[in-house]
DNA sequence: GATGAATGAGCTTTCATTCAT
DNA sequence: AATGAATGAAAGCTCATTCAT
């Protein structure tokens, strides 16, 4: 009846904290854009990424905590893809629209997590807080968006109103592309998307 | 094995099966409104309608089926709110726009859950399928574009893009107006989407 | 939220009593068959019968009786392949072995599903008294075969023995040709093994 | 989803991986044996363990897997009991029958435990594969035969055949003296069914 | 830092059986 | 004789998290 042990210590490589930390996250994101993040366990991570239990909670404060760290470099990475060559209104404005769209046809999957994590913010309180970020975007578009009304650059819209203008069609889109039906030119999408974007609001 | 006989009989209000069906979906979509389809659980559900665990498997095959019963009633609503006056192109593309955001703002929960089942259904198998006809709207709408572009009355834009320029501002009005923060006056945002969306689109 | 009635009344065909009774019979078998005792239910049966709930409980004390009351017709049919031509002791126990091997090769779904009734009749309280049945054979074989002793045409062995010399042959050829794997020319293989019982036991 | 804390640990007793392997296994053999594998529940086995479920998920897949694992025990202890003392066709073949039955005697429950899972494997899928190992024995038993075919020193027959003329006898005898019915000279019955089975098979 | 055994409430789902109609 | 809604205990299993080592 003694038997042996069942299953050999796979010897593990030493790690760095913080290279461990960074195999954490790399493991984390990959199995949150494969399977979503509802779907992913701790163990998968686990797996995925050779730590154990207990390091993946020595660093990070849990599975929620997990997915907002990959969020705000999700999100760094969006708002560097939109930042405008000038200040004029019509150049932020296209570039709001073009580098959300050109973000998220780069990193299908991670358009696909933040999606997610925002519809998860609804009812999941780990995540509130974050719908502010993901759907208003950098904060500042509104007040940015109210000094070009004063300027008399663009109409004069209540913001949701504008930012539904401005970023709706370039999230429906996304939506659309990520879903695997469709496909159209990428580059020009983005461009069709922000030409309407900017007809939509300019004074 | 053999499966204890059910001892005590507790006499439960003895309904038809529509009404106890009918009473099921209720609680259910209260539930899934209030919690969220995720954090909602048979149990709750159980609770809210009276009905027993058993008798919700016997008219449904599970929490899945509970929500796609109720998304194909959501659906119904968003489609009638949809109906155009007439078959003008304008009248036709404005009431796609309004009749989301006045259905939208009508049932704002059963936004947002019709909102996280299509997000499940990038991952979650129950729901395959669900994401085009959320998304996709009515599947007749492309066709119906197509025949507007044929007569000059639209851009000829691919229709990813005229959806997402027609309804992409109506959604994310929606989940800004849905996520409790903004607030702005309803009826005028409606008309604004959807002047918007007609210039954006039309010849 | 009114919903239509989900399930269209298929029309029933009337049935007499003993017709019904029948039908759920076969039904009953051919689901113990096909998916083995434990692995069907009630409601598989239901299907396969077109009876509801309700009747299949009307006729039968529940799955047990069911199988139970199937058992003994797979029991007389086995009874009737191994009656001998005559009453001489080697025409007996040849009869014994071939019986129930040509009985099992002819039918060997109901051969496996008697032998797993007889597996859970070590432990299931609604199959106690079963194991005699299937595994002593028909009661007086224990009685012939004593006379058979007397007689001096057999050995004189403790019956526990003689019974598997003389059966447990034939079972085990009908497991192994029930699991699908070995095959070999079945009337040759009962007589072959009937030669070998014979030859066991006789003086 | 978001699942709650563990409130109250109540500090159990550590053990060593292996050390809870162990009792778990141990555990699960009582149930098994006691009320059978269809009858016995997680539950059971974690009241007799004094494991947490999760600990015996942890180390096990779930039941069918305690029962495989605990079944290659058995079959360990079987085959062992089987080894003859030298290779001469008469020992080989004496020893097939008597380590069986000598096994099964000294551990009833245990056969009967093998012969469940034996009758399972035919329609639960976790036990597919099985039958080959419990049914045809240890695989190399065939070649050994017709190895002695070559030799002339058994008949020709087809393997099933032999098999079932050195071991029938064997299984059935184990499920007659198993069943908890007849009693018999446990030391001479495997020899008589050994001198049966050597008698059939030599050339 | 690192390990992985341990926790245990809670999940979805099953199903033999009953009984009001 | 027939219906099928109702029952509800119990099943197998999951998994975020904790913590002794």
């Amino acid at each position: 009846m003694a038997r042996a042990a069942a299953k050999k210590v796979k010897p593990r490589k030493r790690l760095t904290g913080d290279e461990r930390r960074e195999s954490i996250l790399e493991a984390a994101l990959g199995c949150f854009l494969e399977k979503g993040y509802i779907a992913t366990t701790i163990n998968d991570i686990r797996e995925a990424s050779g730590a154990t239990t207990g390091s993946i909670y020595h660093f990070f404060d849990g599975k929620g905590a997990l997915a907002m760290a990959l969020l705000e470099d999700a999100f760094a990475g969006w708002s560097g893809e939109s930042a405008a060559a000038s200040e004029a209104p019509e150049a932020v404005i296209r570039a709001s629209t073009t580098g959300l769209v050109n973000w998220g046809l780069k990193n299908p999957e991670l358009f696909r997590f933040t999606d997610e994590i925002r519809t998860l913010s609804a009812t999941a309180p780990e995540f509130a807080g974050v719908a502010d970020t993901l759907i208003e975007g950098q904060g500042s578009a509104a007040s940015s968006y109210s000094k070009f009304v004063k300027a008399k650059k663009v109409k004069d819209l209540p913001w949701p109103v504008a930012h539904s203008l401005i970023l709706g069609p370039a999230y429906n889109y996304l939506r659309l592309a990520t879903t695997g039906r469709s496909r159209v030119a990428a580059k020009r999408a983005a461009e069709m998307l922000a030409d309407a974007a900017w007809a939509s609001v300019k004074a």
